[in-house]
DNA sequence: GTGAAAGCGCTAACAA
DNA sequence: TTGTTAGCGCTTTCAC
């Protein structure tokens, strides 16, 4: 806890430099049409001074604050189970330090905190949002598309509210799914079952609906609904065994599934792949490389997600502030999937 | 992306309750020495126009931002391969928003963007920082002390430069490694190993204390280096099997490495916790619970770390605006742990 | 190319 | 209790 220390001002460095503060604040903001030597008479004030832009007062008249907020819209811990928000997070914040924008990390815990994010958004603190709302019914889409603040979406949200200029950024859910079942289907595998995610959320649907593309007739007791979690991948498996004895392979929704799924297969004496071969979805490292065998899964790029979410929304940003209408709108973009064979499947 | 609308100001707001912006200014600010029926007008104009106030103008004048940084300071994916970081997040989070402060996250991804961040909390863009250092060689934690910002760490710093005033707070890392190997002790164990973590860590580093503790005399041969990840555990697990294969039990840094080192005992046929016993550190539930065995492992309040960083950070926040030198100065706080037994040990 | 001056929207003395 | 006024530190016309 160290005291705060008043900060030099534009003024003092014009004094120390000999010249006005309008050519100082050139200088600091790029130096342009300033001659050579007064540039290098500002630079030397501003080193020796230990000058840093008060941003409040820049801000206050360029109506710019180069920040960015990220809202993450959870009510639930899973968010924090896994490693897929920190990812994106990383590649949010690899993409803002190149453009030079700060973070503004908001965190909501249920519908209380709605109201405080939209207030915040509609205040003007940030030049934009990046928004991740996995709940189909989550009312802060809506609240932020009113706040009127330039926002992209990580992942397809589901809200039922006008779509016209929405810009989401998701992977391919419903094409992975769709390779991770033909995958099995190749593998001569033909009881194939498919334990869901939290079908709350678009990404559980999508990766359904990207089974049944490939399952048209699908015996629907092949189909249980998990919840993304172990715990909720071994129920749905116990309850398939018991269902169907006779399945020969498992699509689950994600990693943290197939690795509830893995145990279950583990205690009731089924071989994988032997038996039962398992894919899972995401490429989780950590669950994906380690689970007993190692999970054949459908990988997508997290990191590059996050940081295409930020690059969208300075493209829309400098539409916005560049002539009127001239260039793009940004449209939203769904990232490409991989499958990676391991043992399981 | 939607077009941002002028915001009105508390002036417009002025205007159409017929009265002065200062008065708008005190009822925006709680109202305190205003009549309840100018309080009363006042509002419903506010509410009329939707008036938010202009944060860049208000922190111009007050000095004061509301806002605190969070500095992670991780060169490797480390930090995002577990929920560790996460849950901190969210208990700082929490505690930030009942403050009514926003949370500005500054990623830093080695030492390049340290000049970044130092720059930036120098800045005076935020009230405070709440920093994340893990690493003992680390010059982040010097670098902003010298920024002059009030500020908490995450975990006990272990850089070497200047301790006065500084606070943090940290898992009692030394008391809970002795009370997992008292706990192996107590079940009879005597060939006890331990994995390390990463040792430029202070959280290592006390672990391997508290570990030597308990065995003053261990045998050297008993304790190998880790990374606190699985991969590190296994290639720990493997070595030490090699070395001293009367080993009867191992306390691992981590509940990651705990996992590694469990699946080589799995392969080599031994039997955990009949042949050989595991304890881990951090109970990460979805490690700890999920293992082939439960681990046993040493539980630490990860969310009330974050919570308790920030609490400080406004004590001394407050200490700061009150009267000078009234209050105590905030000092570090050691968190306590607890022995979570499940079947490994 | 450079400087002077007018605010950006707000808070906080100070007057009334 | 309420209003008036003077800035906070910066950018940005507009003259020079």
């Amino acid at each position: 806890m160290t005291e705060t220390a008043p900060r030099p001002t534009l003024e003092a460095v014009a004094a120390r430099a000999g010249v006005s503060r309008a050519t100082v604040s050139r200088v600091v903001n790029g130096g342009d049409g300033v001659r050579e030597p007064l540039v290098e008479r500002v630079r030397k004030a501003v080193d020796e001074l230990g000058y840093v832009p008060n941003q409040a007062a820049r801000s206050l008249v360029t109506r710019r604050h180069d920040a960015v907020a990220v809202v993450v819209a959870e009510p639930e811990t899973r968010v924090f189970a896994d490693p897929f928000f920190a990812l994106q997070l990383r590649g949010i914040s690899k993409e803002l330090t190149a453009h030079d924008n700060q973070l503004v990390l908001l965190l909501t815990e249920g519908r209380d905190d709605h109201a405080r994010v939209a207030r915040y958004l509609a205040g003007g603190h940030v030049d934009g949002a990046l928004v991740f709302s996995l709940h189909l019914d989550d009312p802060l889409p809506g609240l932020i598309q009113r706040a009127g603040v330039p926002t992209v979406f990580g992942g397809r949200p589901g809200w039922s509210g006008d779509q016209r200029g929405v810009v989401y950024v998701d992977s391919d859910n419903r094409g992975g799914a769709r390779d991770a079942v033909r995958h099995l289907v190749g593998l001569g595998r033909t009881r194939i079952a498919h334990i869901t995610g939290a079908l709350d959320q678009t990404s559980a649907v999508d990766r359904l609906d990207g089974y049944r593309d490939v399952m048209v007739d699908a015996d629907p007791r092949l189909i249980v609904e998990g919840d993304f979690t172990p715990a909720g991948g071994e129920r749905a498996m116990r309850e398939l065994l018991a269902r169907c004895p006779d399945l020969d392979a498992v699509f689950a929704a994600n990693d943290l599934t197939a690795a509830g799924a893995l145990r279950v297969l583990r205690e009731s004496g089924r071989r994988v792949p032997e038996d039962i071969a398992v894919v899972g979805f995401d490429d989780m490292l950590p669950v994906a490389e380690q689970s007993d065998p190692p999970l054949t899964t459908v990988r997508q790029d997290i990191e590059e997600m996050g940081r295409l979410m930020a690059r969208l929304l300075f493209r829309g940003l400098d539409r916005h502030t560049a002539a009127q209408g001239i260039g793009v709108a940004p449209s939203s973009v769904v990232l490409p999937t991989t499958l990676v064979r391991r043992t399981s499947a």
